[in-house]
This record gives structure tokens, sequence and C-alpha cells, in this order.
DNA sequence: GCCGTTTTCGGCCCGACTGTTTTCAGTCG
């Protein structure tokens, strides 16, 4: 069992429990405990295999007996229990917007409803309206509820909701009395899929501010609107929220609309111990004295720790890091000099070298290595031998037009191919001046298999570099399933840099296993796989998941000087 | 059910919004 399948177990026992009406802080126990499998960079069954669940946070002996039960038979004597009592298909009805437990249970009660199915029938035979607590306004919603599920298109990935978030932003900047407008929430906190875009803009007048937001012709429907906040659909199926504030209230509101909610929790917690209670609104004393922060590093600061950045907010540690002063000094944009990965017309690329060259002196780097598909990827193009010796004549000759401004890489992104050999021989492989190795094709082998793969390709000494370790797609495709252990191992005893693929479908390496990665010494990349020059503009969203894997400057080969690199590539054996 | 630079027992964030209500419950983030 993967620690995905076990955290959806655990969310399933508390929905179910929830339903049951039982007390909430063992429901919150379960959902942390989910969630906290989610962000784990190891599987939980490795952790098994040594003894030590109860070492994973959120996991007690309780939850700890469960894991084991699982790894162990495959089965959950309690979830079966429980689901004798509680039908496990409630779980399915609680998707709908706006319904909780409480609600889900009345209608079960009440009326048999186990599926949403049923609710749907009910609400239109006009069978909900009479019950306790109902009336006509909350059965319309629930059937609105029922449409908007079926609308909804699930998370979006992160670069497509930065292209609307980012229209957004322009169009409240524009309006007058608007001092100050940020994006907030999971987007702030880059993380690779959006739910929903949270806005914050500051107003001392914040009716016309949210009229003119959900008046715009792409809002296809408001779904609240109160003095403080609006949420909408867009067309799209997209849904966004408006927060207005004064801008004294700016860095509470910031701190609070950016989250993540755990991390929230935790600082209002610290807050408490502190002798505050901490809103979007303010630093509430005992005396009930309003502190007001029109600055976020005010409200941590007044709290006794450092600012933390949005991308660690996740309650991954960062508050306990924050307290103790051992926040990492995290990568920056700046800090890159160079993209260790990119395409040209010689293969899928849809510039020549001297473009994609211009592009990078043109952005002040140092370093570009052109890196096309190897010749077993035919869809893409691939070099032959043959070519790949031309294409060493095309980039000596670009190198000299440019001269030293930048130094030029030749490189490949070469195929792991199904059967686990590489796609070049290694005489070839030496006389280049950079080898990514990266897998595209037959990734659901199972495991073993797959994961042999990529060790065959690290342990190979001319192999410098694994490109997007998993080949995921964002949304629609689960990259291949590693062995993650073996994998960071491997990399780390043959000095193999992982990349972090920096475009928003991809953003693999994960931030989790970055993290993990960084922690164990291993080197990282973050690189673009830019098939045109304006691609170069994806990696913000490559140093945004390095952020949020707590990656330094010192982790990161691309922030190194042309000099440092080359004789790191050449000690490696490489021909530069 | 988990957890501990005040605790191994007694805590476990805070407010907005909506709809049903004559003062609050449920849901959401």
């Amino acid at each position: 069992m993967t620690n995905k399948e076990l955290a959806e177990i655990f969310t399933l026992i508390a929905d179910l429990m929830q339903i049951k009406g039982e007390v909430i802080y063992k429901i919150l126990a379960y959902r942390k405990a989910a969630e906290n499998l989610l962000s784990l960079p190891r599987a939980a069954k490795d952790i098994w295999e040594e003894g030590k669940l109860e070492e994973i946070p959120g996991v007690g002996k309780a939850i700890a007996e469960k894991i084991d039960e699982m790894l162990r038979t495959g089965k959950l004597n309690f979830l079966e229990k429980l689901a004798e009592e509680v039908p496990a298909s409630l779980a399915g009805v609680l998707a709908v917007p706006d319904l909780g437990p409480k609600k889900v249970k009345l209608f079960w009660d009440q009326l048999g409803i186990t599926s949403i199915d049923e609710l749907k029938a009910a609400a239109q035979e006009d069978k909900l309206a009479g019950l306790p607590g109902m009336g006509k306004k909350s059965q319309d919603k629930i059937l609105e509820g029922i449409e908007a599920l079926s609308r909804r298109s699930g998370r979006l990935p992160l670069g497509d909701a930065w292209e609307l978030a980012q229209e957004q932003l322009a169009f409240l900047r524009g309006l007058p009395n608007v001092s100050q407008v940020e994006a907030a929430g999971s987007l702030r906190r880059m993380r690779s899929t959006i739910g929903d875009i949270d806005i914050l803009a500051a107003s001392d007048d914040p009716e016309p501010v949210m009229e003119a937001f959900a008046s715009q012709p792409e809002v296809a429907r408001v779904e609240g609107r109160g003095s403080t906040k609006t949420s909408v659909e867009f067309n799209s199926g997209l849904r966004a929220q408006l927060w207005v504030h004064p801008i004294k209230k700016f860095g509470t509101a910031l701190q609070y609309a950016t989250g993540s909610k755990d991390h929230n929790v935790k600082l209002r917690e610290l807050a408490l111990s502190k002798g505050y209670s901490l809103s979007e609104h303010a630093l509430t004393d005992k005396d009930g004295t309003e502190l007001f922060c029109a600055g976020e590093q005010e409200v941590y600061q007044r709290l006794g720790i450092a600012w933390v950045p949005p991308e660690l907010r996740e309650d991954r540690g960062e508050v306990e890091a924050a307290k103790n002063g051992e926040l990492p000094r995290l990568i920056e944009q700046g800090d890159i000099l160079g993209d260790l990965h990119t395409h040209s017309t010689w293969s899928d690329g849809k510039a020549t070298i001297r473009e994609m060259a211009a592009e990078a002196v043109k952005r002040g780097y140092r370093v570009l290595a052109i890196t096309d598909h190897s010749q077993s990827l035919g869809i893409a193009n691939g070099l032959s031998i043959e070519r790949l010796a031309q294409q060493k004549k095309e980039i000596a000759l670009v190198q000299e037009e440019i001269g030293g401004r930048l130094l030029l890489l030749h490189g490949t992104e070469m195929e792991i191919k199904a059967d686990g050999s590489l796609d070049y021989p290694d005489e070839v492989l030496a006389g280049l001046d950079i080898v990514i190795a990266s897998l595209h094709v037959s990734i659901r082998q199972d495991r073993q298999q797959v994961t042999e793969r990529v060790l065959n390709a690290i342990h190979n000494p001319h192999v410098d570099m694994i490109g997007h370790l998993t080949n995921r797609l964002i949304p629609e495709r689960e990259g291949a399933d590693l062995d993650m252990d073996k994998v960071l191992a491997a990399a780390a005893e043959m000095d193999t840099v992982l990349e972090i693929n920096a475009n928003p479908r991809r953003l693999d390496l994960e931030d989790i296993y970055a993290r993990r990665a960084a922690a164990m010494g291993i080197k990282l990349a973050i690189n673009t796989d830019a098939h045109r020059p304006e691609q170069l503009d994806l990696l913000q969203f490559g140093i945004g998941t390095a952020r949020r894997g707590w990656v330094q400057k010192e982790d990161v080969i691309n922030t190194w000087e042309p000099e440092k690199l080359v004789s790191w590539l050449q000690k490696r054996g490489a021909a530069v």
C-alpha cells in the first residue's frame, strides 16, 4: 500500500466518523495523519519495516496500529466495523459544496439517502425542504452544488492558474482606491496544483472593488458576497475568492489568506501562547487591544519568530524552524546563472541554437546547455549519432559568434530505454559536455523494473543528471512508481544531479523529494526544459518548487559560475 | 487521537457568510 492509499483510508475514516458524530479532535487527528502521510518523502511501508511508524508526525499508537494492520493484512477491521454503522458511500455525498457532516447525517437518518444520485432525486421531489433547519433555498442550493460538482474540473496546474491570476491582479490593480493587490493561497505558496485562486486587495472602500470584481464578463456566477469577501466562479469553471481589507490590516489579512490552513493553526496556537489572539484583522491582546499589522513581516515579528517564506507554509516544521532561527536561506531566481536543459530545432524545439543562445545572453545567463533528444525518441526527432556530431560543430560556431559572455554546452537529453539500456554508447557520451538521462517511455512498468532502469542510468559514470525523474504530467499522468529510497541513495553515491524540471506541467522532482534529496547532499539543478526562448520564463515555477523543498542556493548547480561547472563536469569525464 | 521550552492530562484557531432562524447552526477556508 502506498502512502496515498493509506492517506485515502484515513480520510475516509475521518469523513465517516464525522458523519457519525464523533468528537472532532479524533477526526482532526485522522485528517492530520492523512496529510502527513502525503507529504512524507519516504514510503510508510519502509518506515514500518524499520518499526518506526510512530516517528511519523501525527501518527501515535492507535494510527500506527492501523497502518500495521493494513500493511500486514491489506484490510482494516476498524474501518469495516465503521462502515457497518455509516455507509462508506456517504463520504461521497460530503463532496457536494455546502454539505457537511450534519446535513448528510440528517438526510441519511430521515430519508435514507446514501448517494449523490439519491440526494438529487430527493431534492427534485421537494423532499428536503421540509426537514429541520432546511428550507427551499437550501434545497435549491444543494441542486446547484451537485451541478457545480459535475462542472468542476479538479485542481488546475500551477502555470494555468498563474496566468488567470495575473489577469485578475492586473484588473484589480487598475481599480480606483485600491492601494495593494496580492495573490494569496496555494498560488502564492507555489503549490503544483491550485484549487481556487485567492486574491487579497487593500482598500478603504471595499464595496466598489468587490462589485467590479464580481461584474466581470468572465464571471459565470457569484457564489458568495459579504462585506469582506466575494467568491465567484469563472466561465472556465475555476473559482476565485477576493478579500478586501483596509491597508492597515493588510499584513494579518495576507498572512491569513496565504495559509496553509495548518500553518495558520500553528501560528494561532503560537499567538495564544504569547497572550495574543490572531485573526485576519489583528493581533488582539488579553485586554482586547487590537494591534494592526500593515505588513506580513510584522505579524511574525510580533510573535517573536522569523518571517516564513510563503512556499514553506505547509506545517512541515517551518514554524518550529522559525522559532529556533533555523529557517533555510531559500534559493532565489537571481541566484540562477544558466539553464542546463533546453531544446532546439535539431530535435523538437521551435527555435535554433542561435536563437536560444541569444535569449540566454539577453537574460544575463552565463551558461546554456543545448540538450536535444536522443535517437530512439523518433516522435521528437531525436538525434542520430551522426547528427549529434554535426550539432557539435554548430554549437562551436555559435559559441564563437557570441564569445565569452555565455558558455554554450553541448549535451543530450538521452532516453532511458524501455529495456533499461541507454540510447547512446559510452564513447558517444564521453564526447559530450553534459549528459541528462530521462524516462519518457514505458513508465507504467512495475516498481522494480522502472526503478532498475533509473538506477542503471545513475550508475553510468557519463550520466551527469536525471531529468524530470518520474515523467509525471500534471494533471493527467502519474509519474513512474519509483523506489525513491533506492534512487536517492544511488544519486548520492554517484554524485548524480537530480533535476527539478520547472515546466509547471512537470515540477518533477516534487517538492517533498527535492527537500529530502537536498538534505542528503544530492546536487540539484533547476531547468526549464525550454522548447522555445520564452519558455525560459518557466524558471519561476521551478524556483517555487525548489523553495517548497527548502532548497538553498548551494544545493543547486546552475547557480555555479561557468568555471566551477566546467571543472565539475571535467572531473566526471566530460569532454567540455 | 495526538502531543508537550509552562503540561504524560487537558488541551487542541478564528472569523465570514448563508439560511434558517427570533439568537443560532452549519459550512467553509
